[in-house]
DNA sequence: ATGAAAGCGCTAACAC
DNA sequence: GTGTTAGCGCTTTCAT
């Protein structure tokens, strides 16, 4: 291997500086601004058939890019929008925040600055600097689970708007699953299947998927002229272990069906079932939430669930963000947690 | 709540535009030059404390920020690295090469700008259009399974290298997990426990994983002394239904112990083994591989099993693209994928 | 229909 | 020590 630059640039065409518009304008015999309009299609601009096509021809041969840097420094706003999350990598779905934020983004012609700061205030400070630097057009604040947070102050600086959280001075913005709604559906899809003692594992950690949830699975009870019954519903760490253990408790009052805080805690009544001897779904219906999928749609059998809608609402925090939706501001706008039928009921 | 302006601008300094540069140099009676050498330390400027301190103050009280944008014109480079995966979303763990990059590229002053494609071809050329027209210093071309693609040509214009996947034609630089040391990995940790008759469920699907991780558990066999048994080692899909179908047909030999392609295959092995009253690890020891943590820290027992080093994929790609690691153009950098041990051995 | 020129916020010579 | 100035690549009046 021959010596090369430091950039490794042995490609076939010459490593020349990546043309800008001057460079095209030379090339097509016209003015940069000329090419600007082109470029832009500038409706204002009568450019000539014949020049606008050499200028076409120039921006073909020179491989011309536009530097979107140098259009941000006249407009005075960017296209970037700022997403700042707790934690993007430490839980499986958070993933679907961003790709809802971004595919949102993209139609509006945004691209994202992803910042993960993993809660550390450090990290999140900094994290906002740099995007209010680089002149985002506003950032979007998430955390992985519902909850209240005091957002970091300088997110005063530019537009915000909390998604999947809210502060509780509701002082920005927010976007939040439909926690009642969701309990309301999980319980629902039991009612429909003709169970009447259904039981309620939640989670016992305070949360507004805590309150939410029950809320939601009372109201539906109520619906269905259904006494509420304090025995059935118990509280567990949301997690397989905490099921596991919740369920044993449970499994003792005559119930056909749970209702279980999430995902993970529908695995571990799994286990307690089949430790248990009952066939899930036949001798005990189970639903689930969050649609964790590796989770739901791989156990035995596959998990009927709720999910939590994750790419909606980084959907619709861009879309507030854009002022495409409007921001109710005093109260989260709500997004509904869809039922996800699988084999568990 | 009394009526806001727009943007909400209640707060105690007067909504006015964010100060620039001019406006400090004004505030501190100095000039611009002096803000941008106070701002940066530039080393090749002497200012006097005096007027250092005037600058300090008048930065402080304006709530200047400086402006990135503006600042990579002039230096022609940005601080920018792209990252476009096919699939942060739709997977459990990639998100972790976000975190691993963003970890990297914050280190040296990058920030990432993130483009998940879902594989889309279209998407992926928009995306990587967007990212040189913001004149990123390189970009992180990702999978989220190790395997061989063919990079977008438009990937030449930049920097770039490929995490996590490779070219056929090794063009650009790449970094991949180390499947025959992971399979070796696996493989000792059950001969470690003692086991001799060890199988194998390898996914169906042809990939460096199939193969490598293959060849890691013959390598180790062979260390070990202990002949090759092909009928120890069978194939599946990849997932719990796959392992648990594979388990069925294993079982019948008399296996002490299983390396398992990955931990869903794992999942669907624990199944069987309950089916057949077998206790892990007691009558069956067994190994996983990924360490999808939703799965493996939570099975009943904890799953022992081999990480992807998905967080270290993502930081030695941005490494290698800084330039801090050489690229071995040819063939790909190897990352170790390293032990979790839990309870299943 | 097209071009000249000012200026976006900042840096880096180079004066003074 | 500190200020002046010429750009970086682009958009956008305003002339022509």
């Amino acid at each position: 291997m021959r010596p090369t630059t430091p950039r490794g640039d042995d490609a076939v065409p010459p490593p020349r500086a990546p043309a800008v518009m001057r460079d095209v304008a030379k090339a097509a015999g016209v003015s940069v601004a000329t090419v600007s309009h082109v470029v832009n299609d500038n409706p204002n601009a009568r450019i000539g058939d014949a020049a606008r096509e050499r200028v076409r021809r120039a921006i073909e041969e020179l491989g011309y890019r536009p530097n979107a840097l140098a259009k941000t420094l006249v407009s005075g706003t960017s296209k970037f929008i700022g997403l700042v999350a707790d934690a993007i990598a430490t839980t499986p779905f958070a993933g679907q925040i961003i790709q809802g934020a971004q595919d949102e983004a993209w139609k509006h012609g945004y691209v994202l600055l992803v910042a993960n700061t993993g809660g550390n205030e450090g990290a999140e400070e900094q994290a906002i600097a740099m995007m209010l630097e680089h002149k985002v057009r506003g950032i979007l604040y998430s955390t992985w689970f519902h909850r209240a947070v005091t957002p970091p102050a300088a997110l005063a600086e530019t537009a915000a708007v909390l998604v999947g959280c809210y502060s509780e001075d509701s002082t920005l913005p927010a976007v939040v699953p439909d926690e009642v709604q969701g309990g309301r559906t999980a319980t629902q899809l039991l009612l429909e299947a003709g169970h009447r003692r259904i039981a309620f594992i939640n989670t016992s950690h305070p949360s507004p998927a805590q309150t939410g949830r029950l809320q939601g699975y009372r109201e539906m009870l109520e619906a269905a002229d259904i006494a509420y019954d304090p025995a059935l519903v118990v509280e567990a760490t949301s997690d397989q272990e905490g099921g596991y253990e919740a369920a044993m408790r449970l499994l003792d009052h005559d119930v056909t069906a749970v209702f279980c805080h999430n995902d993970r805690v529908a695995m571990g009544l799994y286990d307690a079932a089949r430790d248990r001897s009952l066939k899930v779904p036949g001798d005990l219906a189970v639903v689930g939430f969050d649609d964790q999928e590796v989770i739901s749609a791989h156990l035995r059998p596959p998990l009927t669930t709720v999910a939590l809608p994750h790419y909606d609402l980084g959907a619709a925090g861009v879309r507030l963000l854009l002022g495409i939706d409007d921001a109710t501001l005093g109260t989260p706008q709500l997004v509904a947690c869809p039922p996800v039928l699988r084999s568990s009921v």
